[in-house]
DNA sequence: TGTCCACAGGAAATACGGGGGT
DNA sequence: ACCCCCGTATTTCCTGTGGACA
């Protein structure tokens, strides 16, 4: 009996201290589709992006008294809202098209990780033709000809919007070429192209045939300010998170830290989950002491998730690294050789010549897991002194991952 | 002043792997 | 199915270097 009604009071405690509620609201990747574009809807309606869309729309407007816009180019750093926002304008464009009786349709090559032209292509011609999926062995010219055939026929406005262009591997010339001169001129369908790049000189090295044929208007996407950032926040919050569990100004401060420091969306709602993640693991509200304490989670999880990335020989230089380096004597390339070399043997990697190592040693400098300064001892030789500086509790995590990544068992 | 250590780091050669053309 | 080509990773070879030491 009592010990039911403890449990129930836990239980019971347990909800009102819960601060995620809906765990999908704070990761995009989780949301279908439809979802995303109503969180979106209610993002525009608060004035963000609000330029942006103005020139969506004053650039795509032509099409409603018949015109030809031309091709569109959109810039910004990562997590601007490239992306989303002009998914997000296709669809609604879409809509008036329909309800104006104007033929339109747009197909979104997603690019987030590089491929080959072909392979592009291939993605376009599956989208025309659901059905199949071209092997390869067919040539590109092939390829263009069944994309071609696919869109015969056809009329009214057809938008391709190719997300992230600088990642077409290899032959972007060829691709380029095919969509600007080429299938214009076959389809009698009115073609606009729009393309993203965070590379304000994607168009430099072009073919200057293609580039100059290619008509193209150019639009930016700032940083978000906190204003913005603000906004988009407060939507996750009241979206994901239980409000009561929220302090004052924390919703401000992420915003404010995350204007200033990068003026990403998507870094700023991680920051916003990690806070809520630690407060909830702890039981407490969402404090802006918090908030600090997921800033320096997530700036160790940056290197924990730097180092799982990275090639295995990497992991290996930095393990010896760090095991060798002990409190304030510097550790000489030689000897970090040494050390690299044995647990080489040890994990049954082939070891690289101290040559290579010695690339290793400056990568590792670049990514701030260590540094490495030249000193010079006179007849004894002229070496780089490495030394590790980070947090104990950083190595130690490192250390663990590393081993993990090399299947050996961490306790030792 | 010259020597010489223990490497740094550039250049060219070579190995490798996978996609693409045929 | 096969081969070729090309980009990348690594090796090989090499020249350079600051300063302690004689």
């Amino acid at each position: 009996m009592h010990a039911n009604i403890k449990i129930e009071k836990q239980i019971q405690s347990l909800l009102n201290t819960r601060i995620i509620i809906q765990r999908r609201f704070l990761d995009d990747e989780q949301l279908e589709r439809y979802e995303q574009f109503n969180v979106l809807e209610e993002i525009f309606a608060l004035d963000v992006r609000d330029t942006e869309i103005r020139d969506l729309s004053a650039h795509f407007a032509p099409m409603f008294w018949g015109g030809h816009p031309v091709h569109l180019s959109l810039y910004g750093k990562t997590g601007t809202g490239k992306t989303i926002t002009m998914l997000y304008f296709l669809n609604m464009l879409q809509s008036i098209c329909k309800k104006k009786k104007i033929e339109m349709r747009y197909i979104h090559l997603d690019l987030s990780t590089p491929k080959p032209c072909f392979r592009v292509l291939n993605d376009l011609a599956c989208y025309l033709d659901a059905t199949k999926r071209y092997k390869k062995g067919i040539s590109l010219d092939e390829l263009m000809g069944k994309i071609e055939e696919k869109l015969q026929g056809h009329k009214g406005y057809f938008i391709i919007f190719v997300d992230e262009v600088d990642h077409v591997r290899r032959d972007m010339d060829s691709f380029l070429k095919f969509l600007v001169k080429r299938l214009p001129q076959t389809v009698s369908l009115k073609l606009i192209l729009v393309f993203t790049s965070n590379k304000l000189n994607w168009q430099e090295n072009m073919d200057p045939r293609i580039k100059s044929f290619l008509k193209i208007n150019e639009l930016f996407f700032k940083p978000y300010n906190a204003h913005d950032l603000k906004q988009i926040l407060s939507l996750r919050i009241n979206k994901a998170l239980n409000q009561q569990m929220i302090e004052q100004g924390v919703l401000e401060k992420i915003a404010a830290v995350s204007s200033k420091t990068h003026g990403d969306a998507r870094k700023a709602v991680e920051l916003l989950s990690k806070s809520a993640l630690i407060a909830e693991r702890e039981g407490t509200k969402v404090t802006l002491e918090l908030v600090d304490r997921a800033l320096d989670d997530i700036e160790k999880d940056k290197y924990v998730a730097m180092i799982k990335s990275s090639p295995r020989q990497l992991q290996a230089a930095l393990y010896a690294i760090i095991t060798r380096t002990t409190g304030t004597k510097p550790l000489y390339t030689g000897d970090a050789y040494d050390g690299y070399n044995a647990f080489c043997t040890k994990i049954k990697l082939r070891a690289l010549t101290q040559r290579a190592f010695s690339d290793l040693v400056s990568e590792l400098d670049m990514y701030g897991f260590i540094h490495a300064r030249i000193s010079s001892h006179g007849r004894y030789g002229r070496t780089k002194e490495l030394t590790v500086n980070l947090p104990k509790e950083i190595l130690d995590k490192l250390r663990h991952v590393i081993l993990m990544e090399f299947d050996l068992d961490p306790v030792h």
